[in-house]
DNA sequence: ATCACAATACTTTTT
DNA sequence: GTATTGTGAT
């Protein structure tokens, strides 16, 4: 069979074995999304399911996409790229299929049709608030913490009633719990635990719907299966029912996720619990070079209690890894450009093959601003950054309000964004009459855009009251039109009623930048025009990672070592290397925390498949103040052998500093000069033609200011800008 | 009472 | 650098 030519025989051990339960433990390289997208076709040709009865379920949408793809493929036919109602194969993300289900199965919640999912902000806002109802300082208690605990609960499928308080932190946690639920209800919405707590709780207590689901989905694959929290496994076990064809593929090694509540000890579960199930091993590796993968063993063997792999490939041993110090984060990024513009120069790579991975968020800043300086493109992974966004946030407040009136997270947002006169005394008074009314405070609102009618007339002054009834009439007409009118022009009415563009462009540069991410939006929202506000809306909460740059910008990428897991480059560097970065601080004194990090190191190499750059920096910048760091152990564990490069961990750490502090004293002392002048014509591979209007030396690099034209004017470090001076 | 600005403290990873 | 809180001007 066509289907089966270029397996392995564990591959295809796998693909072709009877339905039932299977678990595929899969090394890094090993294939395992082929395997699920060759398993899903050969249930479908040679076991004769219907692709409507397959539910394939991923972490992430772009795991999704990307074996929606391949199914495809292989299926030579539109068949498994249908939407689920006209009978593809489903393919979804554990949130969004809960989320479908629970809007489906809306009369069973003590939310309606309309819920709003809450992001992680939003459930922030909702979790002070629960402090302060019950009188405690959000500053005394961290707000994070508690929601962190409460979050672990749910992932565990402990509700109230069994959530067991036996220090004082748990019994606050359980008081903020209580009022936290509350709160969402009020607001009449889930948070992401909810979607899973919620769809298993209406599975377990309604057996026609169970039935009714196991009959829709007989065959259920999952991807990434040590990834699974409780919840999510308890889903896949009811879902997989009395007799099921559950094929779970995963890699207990790149467990990444503990924090998330996810469990890598659901694959020993799995294994109790599916006596029968069916263990295939997928050892043999196809992306990496066997340099980088003894490096990825040498890490890994470290951490206890695990089942050794060996991790084999025929593609020989490739080079060594390389391993450099940088001075600070800015000489980090710079050391990554100027290697990715040495390999491309030279042929050896493609900048779209480069992959640049951190530990946290924050090291993406440096890494952006040395890219925006030399002009040169990249793509961040990580659309959080985009949905974070102020401006974004207070249109998709909007929207959601005009969706869900009850959403008072999003009410507080907007209703004085931009200012129209409703200060902290208004909004307070507005809340006491809307619970002294049991109304929602939007209701108030609408009560007052009826005018003289209104039962809340005389509450308010009269300017807070004038400012009140406007911003009610106002949301009144949004939602009286919000299901007749096309999405965008939706968006262009509150934009255009509010002001809003008036608001947030205040001619800066960064108020243009505003305006353009609010466009952006728009043009998101204007792929969602048939599917309406609810689609849109879910997709905004739950598709955090789609990449707002295209696929096939031949650029390199940038993104955190969580973000990397599933994707594989030519070349891949990993940055700051330093203790309490990666493994970060607050896993030190936690040793199944510093296990994970482990992982995520390991998760980060073997993404590579020729070549690994490890960097590090002598300085770093933290909270604004620059502290000298010490290497990350995990280098301590490294062969020397395979790597190029002085890993020096065995001096002591004060001798080391000091030789490094000389060596970067002399090298930033050493003045460099100016190759540029004012007024010289020069030309730059992305802009063209300019005309230098400044120039600057900083440290050891010179940065020149050229108007170029068209009007842009770019400040660009000019050993890596590539420009030419056409004329002095 | 509202709002703009300054001072403050805090910063893992994500559906 | 961001989010929240505090202060002074209007």
């Amino acid at each position: 069979m066509k289907l089966l030519e270029d397996l392995n025989p564990q591959q295809r051990e796998a693909v072709t074995s009877p339905p039932g339960p299977v678990l595929v433990l899969a090394g890094p390289g090993s294939g395992k999304t082929r395997v699920l997208a060759h398993r899903i076709a050969y249930l479908v040709e040679h076991f004769g399911a219907q692709p409507r009865e397959i539910m394939a379920m991923t972490f992430t949408n772009r795991a999704a996409r990307e074996m929606s793809g391949r199914v495809e493929q292989l299926l030579g036919s539109a068949d498994a790229l249908q939407p689920v109602s006209k009978g593809g194969v489903s393919l979804s993300t554990f949130h969004s299929l809960c989320a479908r289900l629970l809007r489906r199965e809306s009369d069973l919640l003590p939310v309606n049709r309309q819920f709003v999912i809450f992001d992680e902000s939003d459930q922030h806002a909702i979790i002070r608030q629960a402090l302060k109802e019950i009188n405690l300082d959000p500053k005394q208690v961290q707000p994070g913490k508690v929601h962190g605990l409460i979050s672990r609960a749910k992932n565990e499928l402990i509700e109230l009633e069994a959530f067991e308080a036996n220090t004082y932190f748990a019994e606050i946690t359980r008081r903020v719990y209580q009022r936290y639920q509350q709160l969402l209800l009020r607001n009449n919405a889930l948070d992401f635990d909810d979607l899973l707590l919620w769809t298993v709780r209406l599975l377990r207590e309604h057996d026609d719907l169970l039935a009714k689901y196991r009959r829709r989905y007989p065959h259920i694959l999952v991807d990434e299966f040590q990834d699974t929290n409780t919840a999510q496994y308890i889903l896949l076990r009811l879902l997989a029912g009395e007799e099921p064809d559950l094929f779970a593929v995963g890699d207990p090694d790149q467990s990444i996720y503990r924090w998330r509540g996810a469990d890598y000890r659901n694959v020993h579960r799995f294994k109790e619990e599916y006596p029968q199930a069916k263990i295939i091993l997928l050892e043999q590796n196809y992306r990496s070079t066997q340099t980088i993968l003894n490096a990825a063993t040498a890490i890994i063997d470290r951490n206890p209690g695990r089942q050794p792999k060996r991790l084999f490939t025929d593609r020989g041993a490739g080079v060594n890894i390389t391993f450099n110090e940088a001075y600070d984060e800015n000489d980090e990024a710079r050391l990554v450009i100027e290697t990715i513009a040495s390999l491309t120069y030279s042929g050896q790579v493609e900048p779209g093959g480069c992959a640049t991975m951190y530990r946290t968020n924050a090291q993406s800043r440096a890494l952006e601003e040395a890219f925006l300086k030399a002009g040169l493109p990249y793509r961040l992974v990580g659309a959080q950054r985009f949905y974070g966004r102020r401006e974004i946030k207070d249109l998709i407040a909007y929207l959601r309000l005009i969706h869900n009136p009850a959403d008072q997270v999003g009410l507080l947002r907007v209703l004085n964004t931009p200012p129209r006169g409703i200060g902290a005394k208004t909004v307070e008074t507005l809340l006491q009459a809307a619970s002294q009314a049991e109304l929602d405070p939007a209701e108030v609102l609408l009560d007052l855009a009826e005018g003289d009618r209104s039962q809340f007339a005389g509450v308010f002054t009269r300017r807070a009251g004038a400012a009140l009834t406007e911003f009610g009439r106002a949301l009144q007409g949004w939602i009286k039109i919000h299901d007749e009118l096309p999405l965008i022009s939706l968006i262009d009415r509150v934009l255009e009623e509010t002001g809003y563009r008036e608001y947030i462009d205040d001619g800066t540069e960064e108020g243009q930048d505003r305006w353009a991410n609010i466009m952006e939006l728009r043009g998101v929202a204007q792929e969602y025009q048939e599917m309406g506000l609810t689609t849109f809306l879910e997709h905004v909460a739950l598709v955090s990672d789609q990449d707002t740059l295209t696929d096939s910008q031949n650029a390199p990428t940038l993104l955190t070592l969580h973000a990397a897991k599933g994707l594989e480059f030519p070349v891949v560097f990993i940055i700051g290397l330093d203790d309490g970065v990666l493994p970060h601080q607050r896993s030190f004194d936690d040793p199944e925390a510093m296990a994970e990090e482990r992982r995520l190191f390991y998760v980060g190499i073997t993404r590579a498949k020729d070549r690994l750059i490890l960097l590090r920096t002598f300085r770093r910048r933290q909270a604004g103040v620059s502290k000298l760091s010490k290497p990350s152990r995990f280098l301590e564990d490294l062969p020397p052998d395979l790597v190029d490069g002085n890993l020096s961990t065995h001096q002591t750490y004060e001798q080391a500093s000091y030789q490094r502090q000389t060596r970067w004293d002399k090298k930033f002392t050493q003045p460099i000069e100016a190759r540029y002048q004012v007024g010289m014509q020069v030309h730059h591979p992305t802009f063209g033609e300019g005309v230098v209007l400044a120039t600057e030396i900083d440290l050891d690099d010179e940065v020149v200011t050229v108007a170029f034209e068209g009007g842009k004017t770019k400040h660009l470090a000019a050993s890596l800008a590539g420009l030419t001076i056409l004329d002095e």
